[in-house]
DNA sequence: CGTGAAAGCGACCGGTG
DNA sequence: CACCGGTCGCTTTCACG
């Protein structure tokens, strides 16, 4: 269970992980210590689970994301794990996710422009049999944060500071 | 322009970044003074962004993703302009894309359930004229990685190492 | 770019009130 | 939890080859 003083140190670490701890414990008003052993738990608790690098999509040739929407006929849990561990295996895919509705699989994949894309998808599909894909490509990324909202944290009552 | 040894150092902390410089240059075979030189040229020029902790999505109580296809008739420089403001503002939109084809914006938003997701989509909608708007819910997200893949880098071959 | 080495900060871990 | 030490490791910077 979390307080405000966590949730306050977890919106700091997930903006900027390289602010030292004595520095986080005075915005949050206090010591360095118990502020240290808070972060301890946070990471041992699993709540923080890494920290990482951001890189620049830009500087590293991946400006296009395209949006691959799959339908399969194969609803087996031996499919989907075969298909898991094939996804995982390719860099281009950043996020995977199982849907609900007409799409059963839903796919975010980084690569530098369509060609390479088209690259992508011909080593894909030459892996798996899925019945039906289509693929729908931003033009701009406005908004990208790994920063999530803290706002739904249930708080601790007993610690209201 | 980057070389094999950059690509080193950079797919080991977009992966961890709280290794030492003096176990990265081991890794990538390099001493430790050259190698924190290139870390920190790597920061100036934008390639490493930030560095930030990620938190589990469970924890902190938003375990489910909806994304949020957007059609409008509004497109003008200015309505986006207003829009992009206003979603910035939404610590619940995690990605926001401007498309091609047929759906115009996708976002992707995290909540805790069902129902927080309707009260967000209440207070979006309310702030702004959308024509039309389709929710799909994921169920379940299979990968997420904000590696990003390095095999796209134009290497610099002056430096073949 | 490598080595070696100095200097300083910050993480980490006691103990006390 | 605040506060005070203390050690240790790492970062950061230097001089030099």
């Amino acid at each position: 269970m979390l307080d405000r003083l966590d949730r306050k140190i977890l919106s700091i670490l997930q903006e900027d992980a390289t602010i030292p701890v004595a520095e986080v414990a005075k915005r949050v008003g206090l010591s360095t210590t118990p502020c240290w052993r808070r972060i301890q738990k946070l990471e041992e608790d699993g709540v923080i689970l890494r920290r990482v690098a951001l890189l620049d999509p830009r500087s590293v040739n991946t400006k296009v994301t395209v949006f691959v929407s799959i339908v399969t006929n194969q609803h087996s849990e031996e499919w989907l794990r075969r298909f898991a561990e094939l996804i995982r295996e390719f860099p281009e895919v950043v996020e995977f996710y199982r849907m609900s509705g007409q799409v059963d699989y839903l796919l975010r994949v980084v690569v530098p422009d369509i060609e390479a894309y088209d690259a992508f998808y011909k080593r894909l599909i030459a892996k798996i049999e899925i019945s039906d894909v289509s693929s729908a490509f931003a033009m701009e990324q406005i908004k990208y944060t790994t920063a999530l909202p803290l706002s739904y944290i249930q708080l601790d009552k007993d610690k209201p500071v």
